[in-house]
DNA sequence: TGGATGACTTGCA
DNA sequence: GTGCAAGCCATCC
């Protein structure tokens, strides 16, 4: 494989989740459905979790079906997937998006 | 080279 | 309504 750009799946996931508009955000579910499969969303936790050498990839945007930051103790620091987010405008409660649903990206 | 793991989701019992 | 198991694909040891 080659070392300079992730495989085709990667890059799709990584095209994809650059595409998130600021102040919106997407689900790990919703992005493997785009690449085709909806039980590839173990594959989009493991991309974004390689994503992080790519400051252009906003990985905090990606959340979990429930809106929950299963991802932020992937961060450095933690909590700055949830700072992220709410100097976007969202509201993080309990680790979760409280208007998520409402700024969920299609 | 092969087996195990992972930021998930969905369906069935 | 709750709990368990299977599926997807790439990376690591």
């Amino acid at each position: 494989m080659s070392l300079d750009k992730p495989t085709n799946t990667f890059a799709e996931i990584y095209e994809i989740v650059r595409k998130i508009p600021l102040g919106k955000v997407s689900t790990y579910g919703r992005i493997a459905a785009i690449l085709g499969s909806t039980s590839g969303a173990r594959m989009v936790g493991y991309a974004l979790n390689h994503a992080h050498v790519d400051s252009s990839i906003p990985a905090h945007r990606v959340v979990n079906r429930n809106g929950q930051l299963t991802g932020k103790m992937h961060f450095h620091p933690p909590q700055l997937m949830q700072q992220l987010l709410e100097n976007e405008g969202f509201i993080i409660e309990n680790d979760q998006i409280v208007n998520f649903k409402e700024n969920l990206w299609p």
